[in-house]
DNA sequence: ACTTGGGCTTCCAGTCGCTGGAAGGTCAAG
DNA sequence: CTTGACCTTCCAGCGACTGGAAGCCCAAGT
């Protein structure tokens, strides 16, 4: 199967693909003749796996260990669930910056009018000479 | 004051500061002699107020907008409010998704037992051939 | 007078994870 | 035999910096 075939497949654009086979997160296809990379069904479903991965924000070398892992029989499930923990981690600390941002501009749009004057606080805010 | 100094008072490192003047975002600095940049008080405020906002999460493009806006006196609040809910938009889209990824996580990372046997629910979700 | 150490300058390259585009080869159908 | 859809490689750019090299400037200490 050529490359299109295998990104309509995967959910994996081909550029992404040859992009994973630059880095090395997937190993380099076979070729045909004419020099097209050529897929089987096992490299698609490794796709998938890489596609839902990255989906749920793991970093590509987080899919690299999950991929590891994944191919590894005799991989200890500790280890699958360290990397997830971790990624679940940053998430919450992400989300919690997020929020704190969010809460602070909520703020400050709920103090400003929003009319055709000049007076605004979150200029103000943003402006405040004291620290 | 040189360049240093400003980065000190102002939270924008000297490496930054030489960005966001290359970029457009902050008018070139005077120089001395030497052709050293010098900063004035006011330029540091400047600084200072891109700093909050960055630190507010507003991509540097909006920095550009509500710097333009903080120097036209003959500016509309609602236009400031207009970007800053834009961007309270853009967060809780980015809150949302973050929070539907850790809910699926922390799903999966409760079904993994975590030892040392290779059976991980993880990797079997991410492996599923199914959809 | 000279050295030392810090600070300043520019410019190029790298980060992360792709994505777009140019230039050109290949293939199947009409 | 042409069209158009594929495929190939390579280079460049996104955002927002950051690191590092090579070289100039300046103030303080000996």
């Amino acid at each position: 199967m050529n490359i299109g075939e295998a990104a309509r497949r995967s959910g994996v654009s081909a550029k992404t693909i040859r992009y994973y086979e630059s880095i090395g997160l997937i190993p380099a296809a076979g070729r045909t003749n004419a020099g097209y990379r050529a897929y089987t069904a096992n490299e698609v479903e490794t796709l998938r796996f890489v596609q839902r991965a990255r989906s749920l924000g793991f970093s590509v070398d987080d899919v690299a260990g999950l991929l590891g892992l994944w191919r590894d029989r005799s991989r200890a499930s500790a280890d699958v669930k360290a990397i997830a923990l971790n990624h679940v981690a940053a998430i919450e600390r992400k989300i919690a910056e997020l929020d704190s941002i969010r809460r602070t501009l909520i703020d400050l749009t709920n103090r400003c009018c929003g009319d055709d004057h000049p007076d605004c606080p979150i200029l103000e805010t943003l402006a405040q000479t004291d620290r």
